[in-house]
This record gives structure tokens, C-alpha cells and sequence, in this order.
DNA sequence: TTTTATACCTAATTTTGTTAGGTATCAATT
DNA sequence: AATTGATACCTAACAAAATTAGGTATAAAA
């Protein structure tokens, strides 16, 4: 059972979807969270994760804190208040090209 | 009301859609399809549907026939057997991935 | 002591779509 | 007669985003 591919251009907006209901998470949390709301059905690897985020913080819309638990780096992201405001924009964006999407793929597109 | 972005990596898949439920179309009917049942809110963009389109070819999975209606040529895209099969696996990919993404758009992903 | 899990990361490449055009026909408007 | 809008094909340069393929390091478990 391999993975569901990771809908490209989806994964900055599931960053900002984890954050938005988690105050504070690091990286690897991440890709374990979503591996778990999936049913280990989307993986999100760590190459395409590190990356977003650090253009997420780039833009502004997180911010970070790091700790060190057990002998290793944490770094966690949160979101910054034009981040928290970016979150509902993106979201609603993504659902509203999910809805699109489910249509073609759901509807009748035949003429014969 | 701009259009919803085209969800990146679901091009070909909603070319192959299309073709499964219309023997045969020409590109540029099939970015006024994706209007309609989109409800306009879809907007498939030639530059990238006709490259899509060739790449598709190549793969061996369309293939074409052109016609001169009204003075203008079209091209007529049909799906070839191994195509036909290709069709079934991708959509039933992107409906999982979909599914996937749901699943964290819409679950309850906090812990506080 | 080697493997597994945790935890961060980058570089090169590939894939895919966007931006910004181009060509040409036909019908409708000015 | 000339321009505009719809039809119908297309490419080239660029940007965005993920994949492939690594790398470093700690701690726990086998």
C-alpha cells in the first residue's frame, strides 16, 4: 500500500491547517500527524516539508522557537497573526479547487 | 471572481476524465467543458493543456485525428486501449489523494 | 553494535504550470 | 473597410514545487 501522492501545492496550506489547530509543532510532528489522520495513506517527506516551511517563515506567516528534549533539536513553528489571517484565505482557496476538482472528476461530462 | 487555481499534478488526470466519457475531443473544447461544469470557476489555460496534451501522446495513452471544420483545424483527442486503463488507475489516485486531503482539511488535528 | 526512531537539513533534478507571447480563420461590430 | 471577439492551434522562457538522493546527529532498542 504505497501513499497517496501529496496534491502539489497543497502542502504549505497543510502546514498552516496543522498549525491553526495546534498552537506550536516542530517538523517531524508534522509528517507524523498527517500519516496518522491519513491512515499512513499521505506521507509527507521531510525533503518537500523543510523547504515550505522555511518559506513560510520567510514570508512572514510563522515564527519559531527551538528547544532541546531528550538530547535533540526541536524547532517549533507557530503562526504569526498575518499568518492566522493567511490560513483562513488559503484554506477556503483550497477547498473551493477541491470543490471544482470533485466536480469534473464527479460529474456527467458526456455529450454521447 | 477569479478562477480557482488548476490543482497542480491533476492536468492529465482531468484530460483522461474527459475522454472517458466523450470518445473524442479537441483541446479547445475541453477548456470551455471545464468552464462549464466548473461553473466558471475552473479556468484550464491553453498554455498549458496543449504541452500536456502532447505529453499525453508520447505516453502512448491519447491519440489523434485532425479535421477541418469551418476553415480552422481540430485536432481530436481519443483515449488508445492502454490509455483506457491508465485512465482508471490515475483517476482512482487522485480520488484517494483527495480523499487524504480531506481528511486533514476537515478532521480534528489538535491536541490543545 | 547495528538498526530504528527521532530530528534537523541541503543540492541537483524533474515535473508542472505561468507568463507572455505568436499564427490564423471566421463572424460580428464599428 | 477595419477592428474586435471567439475559435483553434502552438511555443519559449521562467518560476514554483516536489522528488531523488543524499547528509548530520542523538537516543533507544534489538
Amino acid at each position: 500500500m504505497e501513499p497517496n501522492p501529496v496534491i502539489k501545492g497543497s502542502l504549505t496550506t497543510i502546514i498552516l491547517k496543522l498549525l491553526e489547530e495546534n498552537r506550536q509543532m516542530y517538523g517531524y510532528e508534522m509528517t507524523k500527524a498527517v500519516r496518522e489522520v491519513t491512515n499512513n495513506k499521505m506521507d509527507i517527506t521531510e525533503a518537500a516539508l523543510y523547504p515550505a516551511l522555511h518559506k513560510l517563515l520567510d514570508e512572514g506567516l510563522l515564527e519559531t522557537t527551538s528547544e532541546v528534549v531528550e538530547g535533540r533539536l526541536r524547532k517549533y513553528y507557530s503562526l504569526t497573526k498575518k499568518g492566522k489571517k493567511e490560513t483562513v484565505s488559503r484554506i477556503n482557496v483550497l477547498k473551493e479547487a477541491l470543490a471544482s476538482l470533485d466536480l469534473i472528476l464527479n460529474a456527467n461530462l458526456g455529450n454521447g
